[in-house]
DNA sequence: CTCGAAACGGATAGATCATCCGCAACGGGA
DNA sequence: TCCCGTTGCGGATGATCTATCCGTTTCGAG
């Protein structure tokens, strides 16, 4: 980790704001009123995440590492099959937990060096997992591993919009649909 | 249609802006700019667009008359399984086409009473061509009409995050996931 | 304790939103 | 045709929000 060093009275403001942060809206965070929330100048959220993006990827940076962790248990399960549908649904889950995860994974200007290196890990990881399973036959084969996580977006969106209850129905048509297609009577 | 007589001046200003805003990104409406280009007064906007919903809603009056003369084909098919089917991707294809659609369908919030009772039959027919298609043991039991239109906004995402080539594929994972559940060997 | 560097705070310039009201244009009736 | 009440128009304006800049304060190494 290529953290620089903090003075304490930086890392205090910087755990405030975080702190303060992360009952907001992702979608809708303003930085003047967080600043005001957390008891700390305007000036001083503003130099510790010079834009919001920035603001986003730090308040997403331990699930991020939650999915880097996801990634090597996955791709480390002997069962291409089980392994893959349990990472989509763990990542699913995490993805539904932490409302800015989206946007940091699909966004290409990444403000934290770690996190650019965490995302190029976890894309070359869920490509390594999607193959294995279509190598062992129990995914379709015309997919790429992109689409896919366009389409886990997709289903977030679709929880989103109702209630938690229906991520596990949506998830199940969506790994019935990944499965390669077979005669019917 | 309850549609008011306009004064001459009015029904020009009101295809002015029309005109002008669907230039523009649906999700990023500003009100004052798009009374710049049509070369109305910002008051002229407001006054026949009180909110920017109120324009996304006229925007998309058009779709929403498509959609629902396609609710009515869909219905006349004798062919449940093909015409819910065809019904959705259809819809998808005008979904894609008309960015702010999605949110005036989820919208509870209709400020045009024609959009209101416009969107009632939409969601009427829908569920009927689902529950038609479960009949027919085409569709999967376990989902609702609220569920699936959801699930369309989802694949709407999915697309919308890639390109216009991921709309068939995508289609296809959601059609072969809604149908029932077989053995397999 | 001293001092240079780092961080803080908040005033403020700039941008955008949405309202309000004096003025202009329309069009039905005489 | 002209009159005049009604409807619509325009854009100045106040309110709100964003993001920067710089004088002041705090930190901590020597």
């Amino acid at each position: 980790m290529a953290m620089k060093v903090l003075r304490s009275d930086a890392a205090r403001s910087r755990e405030r704001i975080l702190e303060v942060a992360c009952a907001h809206d992702r979608g809708d965070l303003r930085l003047n009123e967080i600043a005001r929330e957390a008891g700390v100048g305007v000036g001083t959220v503003y130099r510790h995440f010079p834009t919001v993006h920035a603001l986003v990827e730090a308040l997403s940076m331990t699930t991020i590492e939650r999915m880097v962790e996801l990634s090597r248990r996955s791709l480390a399960d002997p069962d291409a099959g089980s392994a893959f549908s349990s990472y989509l649904r763990t990542a699913l889950e995490l993805q539904l937990e932490d409302g800015g995860l989206q946007v940091v994974l699909l966004s290409d200007a990444d403000e934290s060096p770690d996190v650019r290196a965490a995302k190029q890990e976890i894309l070359h990881s869920f490509d390594a997992l999607l193959r294995r399973a279509q190598q062992a036959g129990a995914v379709r084969d015309d997919l790429t591993a992109e689409r896919l996580s366009h389409l886990i977006c997709g289903i977030e969106h679709a929880v989103r919009l109702g209630s938690a209850d229906d991520r596990e129905p949506l998830l199940q048509i969506l790994l019935n649909g990944l499965r390669p297609e077979v005669a019917r009577s």
